[in-house]
DNA sequence: CCGCATCCTATCGGATACTG
DNA sequence: CAGTATCCGATAGGATGCGG
């Protein structure tokens, strides 16, 4: 079997950097947030309903931590109350669309074994 | 910005095993692993060279747990001393070529920024 | 050469309560 | 509505030493 890539030549397997910005989008939450945000734009609670499980604390904090990276847009009008949308940036976006391949494979996996 | 995929129709994000077998492709060791083996075949001792800063106890355990996963296999010869060589699977190249692109993507992106 | 067992610590992540 | 603050248990993962 052939490799995937030209072998490991354009690829630094161990960059630090790299692995932290994978471990933020594959997330327990990073991975549902990406996926609920791709293609569409929702407020705080919308988001929150729309992942079930997860607290308050986790949920902004993975929120912060995607929108440090260049992923998540974070858009809030100053009313009251308050209303905060999300969504996603063109970088957060290809990450949804290399992940959402993941997320089906590992699915479709799991429900044959 | 459309939606990478016909919107969530086919996919239940919140799956407790999908996830579970996404951790493990992604996990710290487990990326590594699976792009390392990407394509050809390798000892232990090898493969603990391939990927400098494992412990041989996290690299046994990624090992198992990829291998329970039905994505890494293990032949070993029953020689003195032991000699037990690890590739991968059909799916274990599958997982690796979904793998592969999003390890690109993140290095090119922490690259720039 | 390959792997198991044990200990230890840092971080992840859940529960709860409080604020502008 | 959209967060912040604090506590607390579970687990990931590193260090070390032993065994076939």
């Amino acid at each position: 079997m052939p490799p995937t890539i030209p072998h490991l030549s354009a690829l630094d397997t161990g960059c630090p950097h790299m692995r932290l910005l994978v471990e933020h989008v594959t997330s327990k939450w990073g991975l549902l947030v990406l996926l609920q945000l791709d293609g569409r734009t929702l407020r705080w609670s919308e988001l929150k309903r729309a992942i079930p499980g997860v607290s308050e604390k986790m949920l902004i904090q993975t929120l912060q931590t995607l929108e440090a990276d260049g992923l998540v847009l974070r858009a809030a009008r100053p009313v009251v109350p308050p209303h905060v949308e999300y969504s996603l940036t063109d970088a957060g976006h290809d990450a949804a669309a290399l992940l959402a391949p993941l997320a089906l494979w590992a699915q479709d996996r799991v429900r044959e074994g």
